[in-house]
DNA sequence: TCGAATCGTAATAATTGAAGTTACATGAAA
DNA sequence: TTTCATGTAACTTCAATTATTACGATTCGA
């Protein structure tokens, strides 16, 4: 399978969108992601519907955050995203009739479901606010070593 | 992306082989999962590679367990599948120059990989026989509610 | 007001990886 | 020696994400 990238994509824009004044279109997003702006639209357009971001048409428009960065969880994000399957691993079939294959199933989807709730518990325990801050921690490395070589 | 179902394919074929005496063809297994004798000899023959099944050809061939239930692990059989990957989610470039996304990166990375260590925690923790455990107790169940009615 | 810039969105194609299928070779048992 | 079974390569189908094309709807600025 294809792996959903999404989340990826947006806090990637977001955080760019967070070091800039002022709107980005996304035609700018898209060169910086490497994609299309049509895809820039679609992805954003989710996170506008719950308030995260704001977009404007016509001369000066584009998109800006709507939000305060340290409100914004990873998991709002994911669920912004409409809760895409987190797993690429899963049961043959989700409703058997063979008990045997009803075993298996329940055995798995505990195991499945406890990754998730942890997962989901890390993103809920970090904001758009931690992650600019581990920007500018990299950021500030990355010139001390610029400016040692 | 299509779901990876090998590990709950292996696990059903598993069991029923358990619970049955002597070896168990290609063919019936594949009735018993709705799917083609081919792809059960796909994925069980990574299981003989590592010696958890043994195969037979011709005549009263087929398909035996190898191993001492008690000694093998979900974890083992995801191995021997080639550890595929566990998330549908993922990063949108693995090797970004970008400093922004190699901190988002690097932040999801994390909360990923954890989840990961749990699971397969999880998978080695669970047996073919805590499952032939469980497929019992559901039966038994199962048996009880038929008398009942 | 006009026109260029920008979002909004539908429709469709490309891409990716799993699963399914066909075909045939190999080997073992009756 | 015939039949039944695995072994495997090659190819097709299927499902899901991502990319692209096309065009409509707004908004700003000259």
């Amino acid at each position: 399978m294809k792996r959903d990238s999404r989340l990826s994509s947006v806090l990637h824009a977001l955080l760019h969108m967070a070091e800039h004044d002022g709107p980005l279109t996304s035609e700018t997003l898209a060169q910086c992601m490497n994609t299309n702006p049509v895809v820039v639209r679609r992805i954003m357009g989710l996170l506008r519907d719950v308030g995260i971001v704001r977009s404007a048409k016509g001369h000066t428009g584009g998109w800006t955050i709507a939000a305060d960065l340290k409100a914004v969880t990873l998991r709002q994000l994911h669920e912004a995203l409409g809760e895409p399957a987190v797993f690429a691993i899963g049961n043959r079939n989700e409703v058997p009739e063979c008990l045997v294959e009803q075993s298996v199933n329940s055995v798995l989807d505990d195991a499945f479901a406890e990754a998730e709730a942890l997962l989901l518990q890390r993103f809920q325990n970090v904001t758009l606010a931690d992650l600019a801050t581990e920007f500018t921690r990299r950021h500030a490395k990355w010139r001390a070593e610029r400016t040692n070589s």
